[in-house]
RNA sequence: GGAUCGGUAGUUCAGUUGGUUAGAAUGCCGCCCUGUCACGGCGGAGGUCGCGGGUUCGAGUCCCGUCCGGUCCGCCA
């Protein structure tokens, strides 16, 4: 027998027992004759206590740091408890040990509050792995996986494997692709998603399907992306919109009180698209907080009059924000007080190339009422007055205004409104705030084609009402400049995004199932007849055998666990991470591959 | 594809306007220590300042190039 118990079990009613421990060496004190020794496994640490007896034998086989060592002894009641250990109550006296295995000594330490670097640390991730912060971050994805294993199970989802070697559809993210040996000149794609699987399992039948399952897009990447990652994949057939948000919030708040012990009991907020980039300049607010976004745009016309709030008036404004397409401003709640340094701190902020904008404008509105701005030239105290009213501004708030091209103004002033909130720590970790944001548009205008990209997929339905709109209209685009003005600019998707926090956990929509309307679709984002075929010919001929009406959602499995870990990153709650430029530090993957293989795969390279 | 920050001891970092022998903490090694748990005390070893080139009497420090890493923009149906 290794061992009659872990370093994580033993309290004061074992004491007297006759133990057997192994594990990790955490740390060595010695105070001449005696040696404490703190042995560490996955379930916790318990203190050895080496008396005389062994000061020889430790002397010719000293102990270091991460040595593998196995341990006989007695549970002993400690005389110094230890209340920062769940075993700080007793410690193990040894009568004899062994050596398992030597340990170099780690580059590193294995402690919470490590000295190593992200680098060293994902090149040596399997010591990494030993530190109890990592450790608590896996055992927290896997109650996760659990938490929504139980509840689907539950809930008569069946979980179905799908393959990974498939065929490339250069529609969405880049593929990465695998030769195939057997079929020269010819690739696998791996999938971004099991997509066209779980739709054609739905006409197959299962009609509750999911897999916690790994996705693969080569694109570039950040703290919350990496080249592979795990989704929690669902469809359901037979299903309205209604059905899949009320289905997978009741996941989430299962997941909620499984994981965090949190009751989640209100409906979850819902959004349209059009009122979240109104209202936030941003398809996935967080609305753990409020400083909506005012759109200050229609508060002027064009005699440079204020119109009342809530008045809309088109036209331009004046001063400084003439000629702008989009003015937009937050009123940051306390914030009248910011000093000129934090003020132009804030315009170097949006200044910098990420953000782009050409300056900030502030005013200030004091706690008495009054109102000074960077703009006093332009606008009178009545008109800051008018303006402050516009924004919702409450006295001893701070008054920010941006002003630019309509997209990039909105992103900007939506980023702007998160730092602020992080600075005012209006975005606290330990709040969990869901929001679902409905009726995504259809298709996106991509300039550099001239044509039409689905917004979500090319496999999510309009809404039943816009049918017509989108069959009875050709998507050619004569004017680019002006595609808003095409029907399909008003065209929404039955597409949903569940988000937590200012993150989209999850997205999904209802599907097409009709052949016609898939074709027609097809065409609409500029595909042949015989290309739609040639891509997805399997898909439109499984529609003509009796599809049901189906729908899903998909969810990404580390960002959810990242958030609910309270995380940014992503890389710290997956077990072998890749770094940013999609390597593997620890294995130096990607690697080339000799001669013989490339001959087999009848591949040559032409490296530019 | 682009922006930006960083690379100095095993590790995390400091290093002034370019100026004598490049420091600290921690880790490591040795000695001492019977109640520690971030143990403590004394001593010691440890450096191609990422790499290449340039400016200079003199470069860790300035310039150019390059490699590596972080963050972000583009990208991510």
């Amino acid at each position: 027998m290794f061992r009659s118990h872990t370093c994580g079990e033993l309290r004061l009613h074992n004491v007297g027992a006759g133990v057997t421990l192994a594990g990790w060496v955490q740390t060595v004190r010695k105070f001449g004759s005696i040696t404490f020794v703190d042995l560490r496994d996955r379930y916790g640490i318990t203190q050895l206590l080496f008396g005389e007896t062994l000061n020889e034998q430790l002397d010719t086989n000293p102990l270091g740091r991460e040595f593998v060592i196995q341990v006989k002894g007695t549970v002993t009641e400690r005389s110094n408890k230890n209340t920062n250990l769940s075993t700080g109550d007793i410690e193990v006296t040894v009568a004899s040990f062994t050596i398992l295995n030597k340990s170099a000594v780690p580059p590193f330490t294995i402690q919470d509050d490590t000295d190593g670097g992200d680098d060293l640390r994902m090149k040596y991730r399997f010591l990494d792995l030993r530190r109890a912060a990592v450790k608590r971050n896996l055992e927290l994805r896997y109650a996760v996986n659990r938490a929504t294993r139980d509840y689907l199970h539950r809930q008569n989802f069946m979980d179905i494997e799908t393959p990974f070697l498939i065929k490339s559809t250069p529609e969405g993210a880049r593929d990465f692709v695998v030769p195939s040996r057997m079929n020269p000149g010819q690739f696998y794609a791996l999938p971004q998603s099991p997509q066209t699987f779980k739709q054609l399992l739905m006409v197959s039948g299962y009609d509750r399907y999911y897999q916690i399952v790994k996705c693969f897009r080569d694109e570039d990447l950040r703290a919350d992306r990496q080249p592979e990652f795990t989704q929690i994949d669902c469809e359901m057939a037979f299903v309205e919109q209604e059905d899949i948000l009320n289905m997978f919030e009741g996941l989430i708040k299962y997941i909620f009180k499984q994981v965090k012990d949190i009751d989640y009991t209100e409906a979850v907020e819902r959004m349209t698209w059009e009122d979240a980039m109104w209202n936030y300049g941003n398809d996935k607010p967080d609305i753990r907080f409020d400083m909506k976004v005012a759109n200050l745009k229609s508060a002027f016309n064009k005699g440079g009059e204020i119109a009342a709030p809530g008045e809309l008036i088109n036209g331009a404004g004046f001063g400084v924000f003439d000629n702008a397409e989009t003015v937009v401003a937050i009123a940051v709640p306390g914030a009248a007080e910011y000093s000129r340094k934090q003020l132009d701190e804030l315009t170097d902020w949006v200044k910098r190339p990420q953000i782009g904008m050409q300056g900030l404008v502030n005013i200030k509105y004091n706690l008495d009422g009054s109102l000074k701005s960077s703009v006093d030239k332009f606008y009178n105290e009545e008109k800051l007055k008018a303006i402050a009213a516009f924004a919702n501004a409450q006295p001893g708030d701070l008054i920010l205004v941006l002003a630019g091209a309509e997209e990039r103004t909105r992103k900007a002033i939506s980023e702007l409104r998160l730092e602020l909130g992080e600075r005012l720590g209006l975005r606290k970790k330990d709040e969990f705030k869901l929001l679902w944001v409905l009726d995504f548009p259809l298709f996106e205008y991509a300039e550099d084609d001239n044509r039409w990209v689905a917004r979500h997929h090319p496999f999510t339905s309009p809404k039943p009402a816009q049918i017509e709109t989108m069959i009875n209209n050709s998507p050619l685009i004569e004017n680019a400049t002006e595609y808003l003005k095409h029907p399909y600019s008003n065209i929404k998707a039955n597409a949903y995004d569940m988000v937590l926090n200012g993150n989209e956990i999850g997205g999904g929509s209802i599907r097409i199932y009709q052949r016609e309307l898939q074709e027609k679709m097809f065409a609409a984002l500029g595909m042949s007849e015989e290309e739609a075929l040639h891509k997805f010919g399997f898909l439109l001929g499984a529609f003509e055998y009796g599809a049901p009406p189906h729908g899903g959602i998909a969810f990404g499995f580390d960002r959810l666990c990242a958030i609910l870990g309270g995380s940014e990153s992503i890389r710290d709650f997956i077990a072998f991470p890749k770094n940013n430029s999609g390597r593997d530090v620890m294995l130096d993957a990607p690697a080339s591959i000799d001669n013989k293989q490339l001959d087999e795969l009848n591949i040559k390279l032409d490296i530019k």
